[in-house]
DNA sequence: ACACCTTTTTGATTTTCGTCAAAAATATTC
DNA sequence: GAATATTTTTGACGAAAATCAAAAAGGTGT
C-alpha cells in the first residue's frame, strides 16, 4: 500500500509535485511516510511540538481550534492535493487543531528533509513561501467573510469563493460542498439554524437552489451585487 | 534626514536586525529608502501589485480591509520595530490595505533585494517564513478572537493577548494601547458604543481599570476564567 | 422496506448587540 | 485657560441572530 512509488506519485499530483522537480521529489521519497487515518481522528493539537507537515492524499482534514466552552472554530478544511501545517514547522507548534473529518490518506513530511532540502533548493523556498503567503490570503480573506455582519452576506460571499473556476466558466454555476451544513455554519460563525434559514430566504428570493450538498447560483450577478451597499 | 547609517540603524532594531548578520544589511542598505508619510494616507491598497514590504520605524500602521459598504475590517496594527506585507511579495500583490494611523517613518525593502538575499542566505529564508508563520499564527488568533461571539470575551482575550511579557511578571498587570478605542472595537469587530458598555461592565465588576488608554487588570485569574465555560 | 441514526429544518422565545443622536469627557490649539 | 476639535460615553429603541426543543428529512445497514 505504502509504496515508494505510490507516495511520488500523490507528492506530484499534489501543489508540491507542480513546482519541485521530479529528480528532487524521488531524492526526498524515501523518507517520506503515507499513513490511513480514521475518520474522526486528531492528527495534531494546537500547541503541540510541530516536526513535519503533510499533503492529503484522500478525504478530507478539518483544521480548526477548539473552543474552552467545547466550539469548534473552524479554520479549513484540506482536501486532497492540498498540504497543511507547513508554517509549523517554522513556529515549532501547530496553530491549529487537526482533525480527520473522514477516513484520509496522508502523506507526512519530516521538517528534516524539509529544512535540507531548503538549503539546497533557493526554488524551493519560494515556492513555501507562496504556499504561506497563500495561507495568509486565505485567512484574510476568511476574517474579512466572517466579520461580515450579516448572515445573508456572509452565505453569500462563502458560497462565490467556494465556486470552483471551472463552475465560473460554464453555464450552470454551482457549488458543491465537501462537508456537512452543520460544518458550513461553523466556518461561517453562525448558527446551524440560522444557516438554514438563510438557504431558505436565499431561494425563496430565486438567488439559488440547494439541493442537500450542492448548491446551484441562479443569480450569480445578483448575489454578487448584494455584497455591495444598498441603494440610497 | 534619510542617511544610510539611519536607515542602517532602524534596520538593525527591527525583527530583522536580530537575525540577518549586520555585514549583510550593510550590503543592502544603500537599496532600501526610507520615507515619511502622513497619518491619513494609503500605503498600498488591497490587489496592488506589491514589488516591496516595509519596516515601521515611527508610529502605527493600520492594515485593513475595506468593505464595500465603507466599514473597515482591521487586520493588525503594526508598530515601530514591526515589518509588514512581507507575504505580499510572494502572492505579487497586497491582500490588505495599509493607512498610516499616525505620522510615520518607514523604510521600504524592494523585492528585488530580497530576492537575491534569498538566494544567497538560506538563514534570511528560514527568517522570512518564520516572520510568515508569526503572522499566521496571530490571524489564526484574531479569526478564534473575533469569532468568539459575546463581547466581554472578546475584550477580555484582546486584552490577554495584548498584554506583554513584561506585564506578565510584575505585579500590576496593565495593557498600553497604542490606538484608539474606536480602533480597537473595530479590531474587535464591535461597535465602538458596545465596547465603551462592556469595558464599563468590567470595571464595575472589579475585573479591570481603564484610565483612558491603559487598562489595569486588576484579576487576571478571573479573566482567564471568564473564557473557560460557565460551570454547570 | 423497515428500523435506526444522523443531519437539517422549523417554530417560539429571549438576548445581545447595532444604530442614531446627544451629552460628556478628553486633547489640542492659539 | 478659553475655545475648538476629537474621542468616548450614555440612553432609547429596534433588528438580527442565538437558543432550546421538537419535528421532518435524509442515509445506512440488515
Amino acid at each position: 500500500m505504502s509504496s515508494t512509488s505510490e507516495i511520488l506519485d500523490i507528492v506530484l499530483r499534489s501543489s508540491l509535485g507542480k513546482i519541485i522537480s521530479r529528480d528532487r521529489i524521488e531524492k526526498v521519497v524515501p523518507f517520506l511516510r503515507l499513513k490511513h487515518w480514521e475518520a474522526g481522528t486528531i492528527i495534531f493539537s494546537e500547541q503541540d511540538p510541530a516536526e513535519g507537515f503533510y499533503v492529503v492524499s484522500k478525504g478530507i482534514v478539518k483544521l480548526l481550534r477548539y473552543r474552552a466552552d467545547g466550539r469548534e472554530i473552524v479554520v479549513h478544511f484540506a482536501e486532497p492535493t492540498q498540504s497543511f501545517a507547513e508554517a509549523a514547522i517554522f513556529l515549532g507548534r501547530f496553530p491549529v487543531t487537526a482533525v480527520t473529518d473522514t477516513d484520509c490518506e496522508l502523506v507526512y513530511l519530516p521538517k528534516s528533509a524539509v529544512m535540507e532540502h531548503l538549503a539546497s533548493d533557493p526554488e524551493f523556498s519560494k515556492f513555501l513561501m507562496q504556499l504561506m503567503a497563500t495561507w495568509l490570503e486565505r485567512l484574510v480573506e476568511q476574517l474579512d467573510t466572517v466579520v461580515q455582519n450579516d448572515a445573508s452576506s456572509r452565505v453569500i460571499r462563502f458560497l462565490l469563493n467556494e465556486e470552483t473556476p471551472e463552475s465560473k466558466k460554464s453555464e450552470t454555476r454551482s457549488v458543491q460542498l465537501h462537508f456537512r451544513k452543520a460544518d458550513m455554519a461553523q466556518m461561517l460563525n453562525m448558527n446551524q439554524a440560522t444557516l438554514s434559514r438563510t438557504l431558505r430566504k436565499l431561494q425563496e428570493e430565486g438567488l439559488i437552489k440547494v439541493k442537500g450538498r450542492s448548491f446551484q447560483l441562479c443569480d450569480p450577478k445578483r448575489l454578487e451585487a448584494m455584497l455591495l451597499p444598498p441603494l440610497e
